[in-house]
RNA sequence: GGGUGCUUAGCUCAGCUGGUAGAGCGUCGCCUUUACACGGCGAAUGUCGCAGGUUCGAUCCCUGCAGCACCCA
C-alpha cells in the first residue's frame, strides 16, 4: 500500500470494474428494495443538490444490497421540455436560424441529435459519485415505452373526465410563447409604480380615480369596482364611466374583494388579464376583452394607433396620452409582486387561451388520504403539513405547453373542431369515422405535455407500465423516495396522485425529504452570487484560475464578474484541492441532519479526506502486522473466538474492541433506519479514529513487538484484521471506494474473500457481542492513561521522559488491573515503573490525579514545579467546589428530594459523595505541595 | 396577509421521551514515538436569541417578543 491515500488512483478503475462486472444489477432474493432516482434533466449537469441526494440514495442502496435484498436503483433522465428546447434554439440562433425556419420534425430530429451527443453529461458525472445504479435499465422519459405510458395515462384520464380542454386564464410566457403551470412561475417583489388615473363618468357628472400598477391593461377594462360598504362611492354603484382612450362605457360595480384602503379604493377590472379580475368578472358576468397578441403586443382590440406596441412601450404611451388629456392624477413608487417565468425570466402575462387541464380534486383526495393514513410517510414527518396545505388548496393543473419538444398531446380535431382523444392517429380516425360515418381529415393538437406529467408516471412507467411485467410487480411500490422539499409539489404530490390512480397503490412507502445544500455561510448557491461549488471540482480539485473562469463566465449580469472574482480569489487562494469522492460523500452524510438548510463547508471535506487517510494508514499498519504471519493467521482461524472470552490483557482488549464495533454497527443501522446519515457518519468516524486507531492499535503495538507470547500476538493480529474487515463493510455504503480498495486486500486474510465488498454481507452486530466487563476494564485503563497524560501535558514534561507512578488507596481490583495491564500502561502513559503504596505509607511530594478512590501520584523529584502543580490543583478544586455547591443546594431542597424520581435523587447523592471525597483528596494534596520548600527564587 | 422552520463554543452544526451542554474545523502549548504531520499528546472557550410561564428542575414543554430563512397568496 502507498503511504498516502490517493483517491484519484483508486476510484475510477474500481467503478469501471464494478459496472463492467454487472454488480449494480439486482440479484434475485426474497425481499426486494427499490429506489427510483429523481430523473435529472437531460440538459443538466451535476450540482451539489444532486450529489448530496445521490450519495444518500447510493448509501441506502448499497446497504440493502449488502443485506442480501434484491436491490434496484432505477436510473434515468427526463426530457425537460422547455429547457431542452431552449438549448437547441440557442444553437440555431448561432446559425442565424429560428425554430420556425425548420419543420417540426426537423427540429425534433435536431433535439435528438443534441441529446445523443451531450445529453449524457449528468449520467457520466453520476458515475464519478460511485452511484451503483443499474445502467442496463437506464430510462428516458421520451423513450418509446415511456411515451406510450404517457399517452395511455392521458387517454384514461380523459375517458374518465379527469382531463378537459378549456379556455381559461393561464400563466403565459410571451417570450417562450407557452403556458406554464402555477409552479413554474416565480413571483418576486420588485419596484414599480402606482398610477392614479381619472375615469370620467359617462354622464359627465364627475369622475372616479382608479389606482393601477398596469395602466396599459386599461384598454381591456370591463368595469370599475368599489367595495359595497365604501361610503365614498356608494352613490356611484350601477352608474357608468367612459373608459379613456378606448371610448367604451363600462359599469361601476360593487364587490367585497376590493380593499377600500388600497390606492383610491376604486379598482379597474380587466378580466382577461388578471386572475383576480377574472374571478370578479365571472361573478358579475363581465366580458373578457383580450388586448394582447401571444407575444404581448396590443392587438386589434386596441385603438388603431396603439396596435402592435409591445406591452411595456404601450404602458409609456398610454400614461403619456392620459397625462396629455389631463386624466393622469399622479404616480407614486410602489413595490409589487412580479411573476416571472422560471426558465425565460420574462414577466408572465395572465392570458386567455385554450389549454388542457387535469381536474385535480378527485386525484388529490386519495393522495391526501394516503398520507393521513400513514401509507406514505414523510421523513421528517413535519413535511406532511406542507404537503397537506398545498393539496387542500390545489388548483387544476394546466398540462399543455406550446412547445415542440415533448409528448405530443394525443388529441385530434376534425374540421368542425370536434375532439378525438386516442392512443394513435388510427384510433382517432376510427372514432371520427364512427361519428361522421365517413373518413374526415384530422389534425393532431400541436401542443405537448408538461414534462412533469411524464415524471409523475416515473415509478411505474420505468417498469413497463401499462404492461404488467414481473419487474413492475416486484418493484412497485418502491421503498423510499429521496428528494428535496422544493419539489414536493412539482413531483412528489403528482407521483402520488398518478400512482394511486393508475396502480391503485402509493408509489413509495416513505419520502425522505432532505434540506437544501447551501454554501459555508448559509447562502444559497447561485451563479449570480458566484458561490457555486461543483461537486466534481471537490473530487478532482481545481486551480484558482480555472475556478475564477468558471464562476465568471456565462453570467446573466456580467457586471457582477469583478466582485465574484475578488471574492473567489480571497476565499480560495489556492483553488480547491482534490479530496476524492469518498471524502465528499462522507461530508454529505455528516451534514445530512434534519435541518432544511445544510451548509457545505470545504473544511469538513478536508477533515473527512484526512479521515480517509487515517483509515488508509491504519490498514497499512494492519497489513504490515499481518504480513509477518499471514499464513499462520489464515491457518488458525478459530483462535479469535477463544480470545473473546480470555482475561489476559490482550484478550480483554480484543473483547473490548469487538464489543465497541458491535455497538457501532448497531448505531449505524439505527441511524440508517431513521435516515440520520449524520449519526451514521459520526458513529463510524468515532469508532474508526477514536477507538480503533487511537486505542486499539496503540494497545496492540507492544503485544506485536513482544515475541515471547506468540498466542497473544496471534490473537491481536486476528482481531486487528477481523475488526478492520467488518469495519470496512460498515463503511462501504458511505465510502464505497476506499472501503473496496482496502477490503480486497484485507478480506482474504480473514478467509472472507469475495469479488467485492459491495457484494459482501452487511456486518452483523451479533458477531461482535457486547462485553460490559471488557468495556469497564478498558475504561479504567484509559482513564488512568489519560490522567497521567494530563499531568504530563500540563506540567510540560517531555513525552520522552519516562515517569514513575505510585498508586495510593488502591483497591484489590485496582491492583489486579494495574498488574494485568502493566505493560500497556507503561507504554501508553510513558511510565517506567508502577508501585502501590502500602496502607499508611507516606507518599513523596508528587503531582496527583484521582481515579475514584484511587490516587495516581507522579513524584515531583525535580521535574515538576510545586508552584505549577499547586495552580493545577487549585483550578481543579475550584471547579469541584462549584459543583459541590450546586449539588448541595439541590439536595437541600426538600421539594427536589420529595418530587424527583428516586434514581435521580440517588444519582445526585452519589455525585455529591464522589465530589466530596475528591475534594478531600485534593485538599490533602494541596496541603502537601504547599508544605514543600520553594525552589529557585 | 397565511404557513413552515431556524437562533447552542470564533466558524459550521449535533443534542434521544425535561435531570448540571457535545463534534468537526479553527485557536494555544508540547512532540521528527518505527500506520498516518492529511499525524500524536494536552489545553482553553458557551447568561443554549430575549422576556415570561409550567415544573423540585427547562437548551429541551407553553406563551409573547425580536432577528433570520423558506413556502404560499
Amino acid at each position: 500500500m502507498e503511504k498516502v491515500y490517493s483517491p484519484a488512483a483508486i476510484e475510477q478503475p474500481l467503478y469501471q470494474h464494478w459496472e463492467a462486472a454487472g454488480y449494480f444489477a439486482p440479484r434475485p432474493a426474497a425481499r426486494s428494495y427499490c429506489i427510483v432516482i429523481p430523473p435529472p434533466n437531460v440538459t443538466g449537469t451535476l450540482h451539489m443538490g444532486h450529489a448530496f441526494q445521490d450519495t444518500v440514495m447510493d448509501a441506502l442502496i448499497r446497504l440493502h444490497r449488502m443485506r442480501g435484498e434484491q436491490t434496484l436503483w432505477q436510473v434515468g433522465t427526463d426530457h425537460a421540455g422547455i429547457a431542452t428546447q431552449m438549448v437547441v434554439e440557442r444553437q440555431l440562433d448561432v446559425e442565424g436560424k429560428r425554430r420556425t425556419d425548420l419543420t417540426r420534425d426537423a427540429f425534433i430530429a435536431r433535439v435528438w441529435a443534441w441529446k445523443q451527443q451531450s445529453g449524457s453529461t449528468i449520467v457520466q458525472q453520476l458515475r464519478r459519485l460511485g452511484a451503483s445504479v443499474d445502467w442496463t435499465r437506464e430510462r428516458f422519459t421520451m423513450d418509446p415505452d415511456l411515451s406510450r405510458a404517457v399517452t395511455e395515462a392521458f387517454v384514461r384520464l380523459h375517458q374518465e373526465g379527469l382531463i378537459y380542454r378549456g379556455q381559461r386564464l393561464v400563466n403565459w410566457d410571451p417570450v417562450l410563447g407557452t403556458a406554464l403551470s402555477d409552479l413554474e412561475v416565480l413571483s418576486e417583489e420588485e419596484d414599480g409604480h402606482l398610477w392614479h388615473v381619472r375615469y370620467p363618468l359617462a354622464d359627465g357628472a364627475g369622475q372616479v380615480v382608479v389606482a393601477t400598477t398596469r395602466p396599459e391593461t386599461m384598454l381591456g377594462d370591463a368595469a370599475v369596482a368599489v367595495h359595497p360598504d365604501d361610503e365614498r362611492y356608494r352613490a356611484l354603484i350601477g352608474r357608468k364611466v367612459l373608459l379613456p382612450l378606448a371610448g367604451r362605457e363600462i359599469p361601476i360595480i360593487a364587490d367585497s374583494y376590493v380593499d377600500p384602503a388600497f390606492g383610491t379604493g376604486c379598482l379597474k377590472i380587466t378580466p382577461a388579464h388578471d386572475f383576480n379580475d377574472y374571478a370578479i368578472g365571472m361573478r358579475h358576468g363581465l366580458p373578457l376583452i383580450n388586448i394582447f397578441t401571444p407575444d404581448a403586443r396590443l392587438n386589434d382590440s386596441a385603438p388603431a394607433h396603439l396596435r402592435g406596441l409591445d406591452r411595456f412601450q404601450a404602458r409609456e404611451r398610454i400614461v403619456a396620452e392620459l397625462d396629455a388629456v389631463g386624466l393622469l392624477e399622479g404616480v407614486e413608487p410602489h413595490k409589487l409582486t412580479i411573476p416571472r417565468g422560471g426558465r425565460s425570466g420574462a414577466v408572465i402575462e395572465p392570458y386567455l387561451t385554450d389549454q388542457w387541464y387535469v381536474r385535480i380534486a378527485p386525484l388529490a383526495a386519495p393522495a391526501i388520504a394516503a398520507v393521513e393514513s400513514g401509507r406514505v410517510r414523510f421523513v421528517p414527518e413535519n413535511w406532511d403539513k406542507t404537503f397537506f396545505q398545498w393539496m387542500r388548496n390545489i388548483q387544476d393543473w394546466c398540462i399543455s405547453r406550446q412547445l415542440w419538444w415533448g409528448h405530443r398531446i394525443p388529441a385530434w380535431y376534425d374540421e368542425g373542431g370536434e375532439i378525438y382523444v386516442a392512443r394513435s392517429a388510427a384510433e382517432a380516425q376510427a372514432q371520427a369515422r364512427a361519428r361522421h360515418g365517413r373518413e374526415v381529415p384530422l389534425r393532431q393538437d400541436d401542443d405537448v405535455l408538461d414534462t412533469w406529467f411524464s415524471s409523475a408516471l416515473w415509478p411505474f412507467s420505468t417498469q413497463g407500465w401499462p404492461e404488467r411485467r414481473p419487474e413492475l410487480e416486484r418493484y412497485y411500490p418502491t421503498n423510499v423516495l429521496v428528494t428535496g422539499f422544493d419539489i414536493i409539489f412539482f413531483w412528489v404530490a403528482r407521483m402520488l396522485m398518478f400512482g394511486l390512480k393508475f396502480m391503485g397503490e402509493v408509489p413509495f412507502r416513505q419520502v425522505y425529504v432532505h434540506g437544501l445544500i447551501l454554501d459555508a455561510d448559509g447562502q444559497k448557491m447561485s451563479k449570480s452570487k458566484g458561490n457555486v461549488i461543483d461537486p466534481l471540482d471537490v473530487i478532482d480539485g481545481i486551480d484558482l484560475e480555472a475556478l475564477v473562469a468558471k464562476r465568471t463566465s456565462g453570467l446573466m449580469q456580467p457586471h457582477l464578474a469583478a466582485a465574484i472574482e475578488r471574492a473567489t480569489r480571497k476565499q480560495y487562494p489556492d483553488g480547491i484541492a482534490a479530496y476524492g469522492t469518498d471524502a465528499l460523500r462522507f461530508t454529505f452524510a455528516s451534514v445530512a441532519t434534519q435541518s432544511r438548510d445544510l451548509s457545505f463547508d470545504l473544511g469538513r471535506v478536508a477533515g473527512y479526506r484526512n479521515f480517509c487517510n487515517k483509515l488508509w494508514n491504519a490498514a497499512r499498519f494492519v497489513m504490515l502486522a499481518a504480513d509477518e504471519s499471514a499464513s499462520a493467521a489464515a491457518a488458525a482461524s478459530s483462535h479469535a473466538a477463544a480470545a473473546a472470552t480470555g482475561t489476559s490483557a490482550i484478550d480483554v482488549a480484543n473483547r473490548w474492541i469487538r464489543s465497541r464495533l458491535g455497538a457501532t454497527i448497531s448505531a449505524v443501522e439505527r441511524a440508517f433506519d431513521e435516515y440520520r446519515f449524520d449519526f451514521a457518519a459520526s458513529a463510524l468516524y468515532d469508532f474508526t479514529w477514536h477507538e480503533y486507531c487511537d486505542w486499539y492499535i496503540e494497545i496492540v503495538k507492544p503485544v506485536l513487538q513482544d515475541a515471547s507470547d506468540p498466542a497473544a500476538q496471534h490473537a491481536a493480529r486476528r482481531t486487528l484484521l477481523e475488526v478492520l474487515e467488518a469495519l470496512l463493510r460498515a463503511l462501504h455504503p458511505l465510502m464505497p471506494f476506499i472501503s473496496e480498495d482496502i477490503w480486497l486486500r484485507v478480506a482474504p486474510l480473514v478467509g472472507a474473500g469475495g469479488p467485492s465488498v459491495m457484494l459482501a454481507p452487511w456486518p452483523q452486530a451479533a458477531q461482535f457481542v457486547h462485553d460490559a466487563a471488557a468495556e469497564t476494564e478498558l475504561r479504567w485503563v484509559m482513564q488512568l492513561v489519560l490522567a497521567i497524560r494530563q499531568i504530563r501535558g500540563e506540567m510540560d514534561i517531555s513525552p520522552a521522559r519516562r515517569l514513575p507512578l505510585l498508586l495510593q488507596h488502591a483497591s484489590a481490583s485496582d491492583l489486579q488491573l494495574a498488574q494485568r495491564h502493566h505493560a500497556l500502561l507503561s507504554r501508553l502513559a510513558g511510565l517506567d515503573s508502577v508501585h502501590a503504596l502500602a496502607a499508611g505509607e507516606t507518599a513523596p511530594p508528587a503531582a496527583a490525579a484521582l481515579l475514584g478512590e484511587l490516587s495516581l501520584l507522579v513524584p515531583m523529584a525535580g521535574l515538576i514545579e510545586p508552584v505549577s502543580e499547586l495552580q493545577r490543583l487549585e483550578k481543579r478544586r475550584q471547579k469541584i467546589e462549584q459543583e459541590l455547591t450546586k449539588s448541595r443546594a439541590k439536595l437541600a431542597n426538600q421539594s427536589f428530594v420529595n418530587s424527583a424520581p428516586a434514581d435521580v435523587v440517588a444519582q445526585e447523592r452519589g455525585r455529591l459523595a464522589e465530589r466530596e471525597s475528591e475534594r478531600a483528596a485534593l485538599l490533602r494534596q494541596i496541603e502537601q505541595v504547599r508544605a514543600l520548600p520553594r525552589e529557585g527564587v
